[in-house]
DNA sequence: CGAGTAAATTGGAGCGCTCCAATAGCATGC
DNA sequence: GCATGCTATTGGAGCGCTCCAATTTACTCG
């Protein structure tokens, strides 16, 4: 299992291994014969440059890294769609990682990208210490998607929650609700935010009187229990959740309790996962901007690289809302 | 962001550059004095080793890639899961990669990984061509999971498709089935051995002549289309689903019909993806021996170091069944 | 106390590449 | 004919580490 280096290429084809390296920059400074010369020979020994020896003598990777918090949730899988496109279409390489929602595995994932000298990371909601992002971001580009971070050099790229929760109070008055509940997020990332963008966008609808907030989780079984508690008490005629996973909680509730979605209790949810597409439940549900939040890190991460001293920006962008059969008008 | 060397620990530690490669390397043979100054002054300087140096040295990189078909279907989730706790533990650092369910993608993310020269690479599900795997199995060890590669130097695991049908099927006739249907994956891997395998099972429980097949596909949309038909024919008492997806969209289906799962129509899946778990679907379901599956493949890439020309491997390991509230005795 | 041996440490070559300064080749123009 | 300015090519140093053979130091024992 020896492999050819670009030392035998150049043999084969009577170069020096200087030209070899060349053409295989796709330098524009090297000659046609010797180019495609090289090329032939470089297929005929089966050459494939050793990124390694390249990265270490070079000091550049053209690698980042990207690290998502939870791969079981199926947001991530969309977050991961978005970004690894759009780091590909960049020249980049893209290196994964899993933080299983553990801050400490986080911080783990991140060493062991540092390690291979990635040119930047890209964080999706995570969970780690400032203390820990503040001494990486000495080291490496950062950025942080889902998670404010007031540091110096940490970039931050987040989807307007403000918008978020506009999209979906208007929608649901629009259809005539005025008893909206909102299951939150606990502690979990973002949640205080949706929480009170929710009751802002309730304030302005002059709704401030019939808001109601249950405090949850972003879990299933987070919406379950809210629901439980719904049911017992006074049902209110839609229920916004602080994401699809609760939402699809409440809805095994109220579905096994014969309460009709949306003809008695509209359900709204949280990052358009697939979970809101699945035809069981047909969630309306905000949709992030991913290409866009995608763009925007890349470009953040690029032009850190050029100017690594700069200060902090936050980046925002607006999400929409997708409706689906779950909400309707309020019952009689 | 210029960062320090061995040298430079060597400098402050006042000793060579070879005692601090010692260090890092946990060799035994390194006064503890010394190991301890080391330490001290490489902690006090932010030292972290540059793995991309030392694996070019070295020749060993301690990584294996983890190529993964979907990491939109929740199956995937739990197979990276298992199969990265397994890497770690074996000492190894895995590398992600996502082949969005085309073979060309994936090959392309197996010659990244041969770039970076992995000490191995399992592919999970692969769709990639039986060419490509065997011409990369003379660069790196190959290990295919859940997917028959008949070549020469390939190692495969499998969970065993044959007790997984044995398992639904009996847990279905034990409830008083006989009546019973399989939604097929199509041409998706290893929907052939699933199908013929239910085929089988039913022969042997004496209820051939009363099972039926229809084509569909590993998503739920196809499991929406198969339920459509199934409504308006006539209704086993049990369907038997490729996946849980499939399983899913025949749930959707059922619901918007009025008929309840399971009181008139038990439902099985297979993979106990999140799916499954959802309380919304609570679903029996195959759940595939993971753990163990990450085991052997792990073992295999090992043994395969050791020993490249070995011949190639299959392992077969058994699934085991979870029943949820998705099954029951069938209507009277 | 010096030979003998084991343990600890060191210098240097080399992993496969990039990058840079230096050189070679070659048409121009006066 | 020769300095001039190109473009194409080359050799060598160096990226940060590992590995090996050689050397130094420490320890044991007759």
């Amino acid at each position: 299992m020896t492999r050819p280096t670009m030392e035998d290429v150049a043999a084969a084809a009577g170069v020096s291994r200087s030209l070899v390296s060349l053409v295989f920059q796709d330098s524009p400074k090297v000659s046609e014969t010797s180019r495609s010369r090289v090329l032939v020979e470089a297929e005929r020994l089966g050459y494939r440059p050793n990124v390694l020896a390249r990265q270490l003598a070079s000091n550049r990777t053209k690698t980042i890294g990207i690290l998502l918090d939870d791969l079981h949730n199926p947001y991530f899988a969309d977050v991961l769609d978005a970004f690894e496109a759009e780091a590909e279409s960049a020249g980049y390489r893209a290196l994964l990682a899993n933080g299983r929602r553990e801050g400490e595995r986080e911080s783990e994932a991140l060493h062991t990208f540092i390690d291979h000298r990635v040119d930047g990371v890209i964080l999706a909601s995570p969970r780690i210490s400032d203390s820990v992002l503040t001494s990486m971001s000495k080291i490496a580009p950062l950025v942080c998607v889902e998670r404010r971070a007031d540091l110096p050099r940490i970039d931050v790229v987040m989807h307007d929650e403000r918008i978020g929760a506009q999209l979906v109070v208007n929608h649901l008055v629009g259809l005539g609700h005025r008893d909206i509940v909102h299951i939150d997020g606990g502690t979990g990332a973002g949640a205080a935010a949706r929480r009170d963008w929710f009751m802002a966008s309730m304030r302005e609808a002059g709704l401030a009187a019939s808001m109601r907030v249950i405090g949850g989780e972003f879990t299933e079984q987070a919406g379950r229990e809210a629901a439980e508690q719904l049911v017992r008490g006074a049902l209110p005629t839609a229920v916004y959740c602080a994401n699809d996973s609760v939402a699809a909680g409440v809805a095994a509730v109220l579905q096994r309790e014969g309460i009709s979605i949306p003809g008695d209790v509209s359900l709204v949810g949280y990052d358009d996962t697939m979970l809101a597409k699945l035809d069981l439940l047909s969630l309306t549900s905000v949709r992030q901007p991913l290409a866009e939040m995608a763009k925007a890190s890349v470009d953040l991460i690029n032009r850190r690289i050029e100017k690594p001293r700069r200060g902090g920006e936050i980046v925002d962008i607006a999400p929409t809302l997708i409706t689906r059969r779950s909400t309707a008008a309020p019952r009689a």
